[in-house]
DNA sequence: TTTAGGGCCGG
DNA sequence: CTCGCTT
DNA sequence: AAGCGAGACGGCCCTAAA
């Protein structure tokens, strides 16, 4: 109920007004010139840490025998662990299933220059050689046995921490003792790196022994690193900065493409795609030597490559190394293949299942402390510092002995145990996936609890993600086991593959169908084994941004577009069709392919009336919108937003909403997505009855006249839309997410237009992974000269190019106080990891406002109690020639705020009156 | 029973 | 969602 | 141009704690 009274208020206050932007007057105050103050920075001044937690008794939280660590801090609580039930690693098993992982690391890179080699402990042994099978034996070789194993952890571990990044990519030749051959090759970086690309997967091993001298100092689990910019590279300069190599290939497809859809024919064949098939052909097997098909892939094959996906950027190496473990899967436990599939993707099950780890950092943090018998404090500021959890994990991890060696754990294990977090809920379960959490540390060795961490983050950051595995897949599937079938040359056909791969996931979007059906059939008619079927969620196609109407023309100069309203809700894919039994059934998908359904059951309901006769099935591509019926307008989408979400009741639904209809991609048992646009939207007229304030056409033209566009534009926006998205007429339906063959036109991105504010940063957070070292975000304040306070308004993380961040991360660690200002007005929710004093002026611009539950600008003024923040906040720049005293004022951005509702409003009636 | 924190998801 | 970086 | 990974606000929902 709490929320249906906000929810009304909130309708009141925004009623009349959608968002609006029209060209305001920019923040540009005035200018008193301050001299820009130089700079020095000094070392920042420590960050707070949080209150010290309470520390729990290790003991209880291992599954099985650990011993405190020595010479940690964890004597408190640590020390003489006993031991517990055993129950190896692997999965904590329950009904789960289907295999799938997760995991999401995010690493940091280092904050602080890597500090060389941290003192391998040697404590740590955890490495059972014992193959899971065992396993039931619970007490089997209790013995523990450090010392070798010892030694092979050390080994490991300095290879996880990869050292990849920060080092700079110069130094390819030490890199490539450590990390193994998968950088070899890298000494000749810039042209060939073809040919003997090959061993990369092979010296693989090889590291096991030779890298025992990787000295290097570790950062972390090879992560996407801070690039090149932040530490100067040593060696030959900056490789490839320029787009210096493009394929000619590559470069012919170009706009051409873009306009015209491509349907699904591989016109010619990709550099990537040659280089790749050049070397797959030295593919060799490598040899775990614990990995027999009875006990299934060691989940180590499988941190081992993403520990070298992490050390790489270049898309084929990661195409590569991904391929080759695939491979390998297939050949010995293809079982494996699809829990393999869902720990690169880092999903524990397709999205429109909703199944979620229900894990964050506060969590993991928790369970990290717990697991290692550290302090929750130690581990957090730890975090803070390296800006990987994972990276923690591992080092915290050191300091454990286990008793006895605990079987490996496998890549099915890890994904049942995924799953089986995931899977619990309710009282107690926020314990339970503590415990579960720190039973696969104790049977991770290696670099694996770091892993495990980040899959549990929910962020791999190596730089693989699904389009990534999906070609991955498809080439290890055609090697393995198409490898004579297709015509034409390798290198095609692995394009082709990878194309057909793409695309029967993009209309089965499972890969617990995709998957099976590759290894039972292969390439050939995997639609037919994979087909699309009305109730299963289609990835949507998506728009990319534009900076106005001439990028528009120039993007489609060669063909016929349309223009469309962008309504600001949220996207809404409705599937309608009949079961068996003749019963009409539907379902509605998020954008994101979350099933919506019980959250619209009023949609559900409306459906049946909204389609015209002899409609047995479709699928239409829509936006949902909050909408006022009396009035007859739409509403903002912070309206929309206060919508309950789960298993609504018709009766109580507050905030009614209005479909807007752009696409049919289904229609009577045919897929459109092969048809061009104007094929669709003449399907879409068959298929819908338009009800006004129910369910209706997206607003849209057809000109190419500059004129008609800016002022249709205008109109959009008037009518409280976002703007524009423009659409070639011919274009088909591309549903991955790669191909954005639609554009956006927004006002906030014109130059010259949206909101700009002038604001004085007061704060800041460390950043995390990429940002590892400086800072990763801002609290940024306004100005209200009558209560001479400094009043948040919202927090920025992008904008900047990375070596403006850190420019600024350095300038503005040279105004760290320790506490805030009395004059500092923020929310209590809200607190920076450091302060700043007020010295900097940054210029940022916004799409809108909005009341805010946190923020403090110009509180009161436009709500009583809550101020105002914005939405989709960048930095402009930097504003050298401002004092504090210029930022924009409170009063301004109340006005802004004001305008904002008003213009809407004015515009709203004078349609009326039409 | 109520509330606060954490997580997820939407744009 | 926006943005920047890399291939 | 594609793909990836940094980061933003605000809302509901669930769980744990008061």
């Amino acid at each position: 109920m709490r929320g249906r009274v906000r929810v009304s208020c909130l309708v009141s206050a925004l009623l009349a007004a959608p968002r609006q932007s029209l060209c305001r007057w920019r923040s540009a105050c005035d200018r008193r010139l301050t001299a820009a103050a130089s700079r020095i920075p000094p070392p920042g001044s420590a960050s707070r840490l949080p209150p010290a937690m309470k520390q729990r008794s290790i003991a209880s939280f291992f599954g099985s025998p650990v011993v405190g660590a020595r010479g940690g801090p964890s004597s408190s609580g640590g020390d003489g662990g006993r031991v517990k039930a055993l129950e190896p690693g692997a999965a904590p098993k329950r009904p789960g299933d289907e295999p799938k992982p997760t995991s999401k690391p995010q690493a940091a890179q280092a904050r602080s220059p890597p500090k060389g080699k941290r003192p391998s402990q040697d404590y740590g042994v955890d490495a059972p050689r014992k193959p899971k099978r065992l396993r039931k034996a619970k007490g089997q070789g209790k013995a523990a046995q450090p010392e070798g194993v010892a030694a092979e952890e050390d080994v490991i571990d300095s290879q996880m921490e990869s050292p990849r990044n920060e080092e700079g990519r110069g130094q390819a030749a030490s890199v490539a003792d450590v990390a193994g051959a998968c950088l070899a090759d890298s000494g000749k970086e810039d042209g060939s790196q073809g040919a003997d690309h090959s061993d990369t997967e092979s010296d693989a091993d090889s590291r096991t022994s030779a890298s025992s001298e990787s000295e290097v100092s570790a950062e972390n689990l090879g992560g996407r690193k801070a690039g090149k910019n932040g530490i100067a590279e040593p060696g030959g300069g900056t490789p490839g900065k320029g787009k210096a190599t493009r394929s000619p290939a590559a470069k012919k497809r170009g706009k051409k493409k873009a306009a015209q859809s491509k349907a699904g024919k591989v016109e010619g064949v990709g550099a990537a795609s040659e280089a790749a098939a050049a070397l797959y052909s030295e593919f060799k097997e490598e040899d775990y030597e614990d990995w027999d098909a009875a006990k299934g892939a060691p989940y180590k094959v499988l941190t081992d490559t993403f520990q070298k996906i992490g050390n790489t950027t270049k898309r084929l190496e990661i195409t590569l190394l991904l391929t080759n473990t695939f491979r390998r899967i297939i050949k010995r436990s293809a079982g494996d293949l699809l829990p393999a599939v869902y720990l690169c993707v880092n999903r524990v099950a397709p999205a429109h299942e909703g199944l979620e780890l229900g894990l964050g950092d506060a969590t993991l943090i928790k369970a990290i402390a717990q697991a290692t018998g550290k302090k929750e404090a130690l581990i957090k500021s730890q975090y803070e510092e390296s800006g990987d959890l994972g990276t923690v994990a591992v080092s915290a991890r050191h300091t454990q002995r286990v008793l006895f060696p605990l079987p490996p754990l496998t890549i099915s294990g890890m994904f049942q145990a995924f799953k089986a977090i995931a899977m619990a809920q309710g009282s107690k379960s926020q314990d339970q996936k503590k415990q579960m959490i720190g039973k696969l540390f104790v049977s991770s060795k290696g670099n694996e609890a770091g892993y495990i961490v980040r899959s549990l983050q929910g962020k791999l950051r190596i730089g693989l993600a699904e389009q990534t595995v999906l070609t991955s897949l498809a080439h290890a599937v055609l090697l393995e086991r198409d490898s004579t079938s297709g015509k034409g040359s390798l290198a095609e056909r692995l394009e082709k593959a990878a194309q057909t791969v793409k695309q029967v996931y993009s209309l089965c979007p499972t890969y617990n169908v995709v998957v099976p059906a590759l290894l039972e059939h292969g390439l050939d008619d995997l639609s037919k084994h994979a087909p699309f079927s009305p109730g299963m969620p289609v990835r949507p196609m998506l728009a990319k941004p534009t900076s106005g109407v001439s990028e528009v023309l120039d993007k489609f100069s060669d063909c016929a577009f349309t223009c469309e309203y962008k309504y600001d809700g949220e996207r809404a894919q409705i599937h309608v069709w009949h079961d068996d039994a003749g019963k009409q059934k539907v379902q509605i998908y998020s954008r994101n392919a979350e099933n919506n359904t019980s959250k619209y059951p009023d949609l559900v309901a409306r459906m049946a009336s909204c389609l015209k006769e002899g409609v047995k099935s479709a699928v239409l591509d829509c936006e949902a919108v909050a909408y006022d019926i009396q009035q007859k307008r739409i509403l903002p989408f912070q309206v929309l937003s206060t919508r309950a979400r789960k298993d609504v009741t018709v009766t109580d639904i507050k905030v009614q909403v209005c479909l807007f209809c752009f696409d049919c991609l289904y229609f009577n048992g045919r897929l459109l997505f092969q048809e061009p646009l104007t094929g669709r939207r003449q399907v879409l007229n068959s298929v819908i009855k338009e009800k006004e304030g129910e369910i209706q056409f997206a607003k849209a033209m057809v000109s190419r006249e500059v004129e008609e566009l800016e002022g249709f534009l205008n109109d959009a926006v008037a009518a409280g839309t976002e703007g524009l998205i423009v659409k070639t007429l011919d274009a088909t339906y591309e549903p991955s997410q790669r191909s954005l063959n639609w554009l956006k036109l927004k006002k906030d991105y014109l130059e010259g237009c949206g909101d700009t504010f002038d604001v004085v940063p007061i704060g800041a957070w460390h950043g995390k992974g990429k940002r590892k070292g400086g800072y990763g975000s801002f609290l940024l304040a306004i100005y209200n000269p009558g209560l001479e306070e400094l009043q948040t308004i919202c927090k920025i993380g992008t904008g900047f190019s990375e070596e403006q961040l850190k420019e600024l991360s350095d300038q503005m660690r040279g105004y760290v106080i320790g506490k805030p200002k009395k004059y500092y007005s923020y929310g209590e929710t809200l607190i920076p990891d450091v302060w700043f004093d007020a010295k900097a002026v940054w210029e940022i611009k916004a799409a809108d406002l909005s009341i805010s539950p946190v923020h403090q600008a110009a509180r009161g003024m436009a709500d009583p109690s809550k101020g105002i923040s914005i939405r989709f906040p960048r930095l402009v720049r930097v504003r050298d020639d401002k004092a504090p005293e210029d930022a924009t004022t409170a009063e301004q951005v109340t006005e802004m705020y004001q305008q904002q509702t008003l213009v809407q409003a004015k515009k709203k009636s004078r349609r009326d009156m039409d």
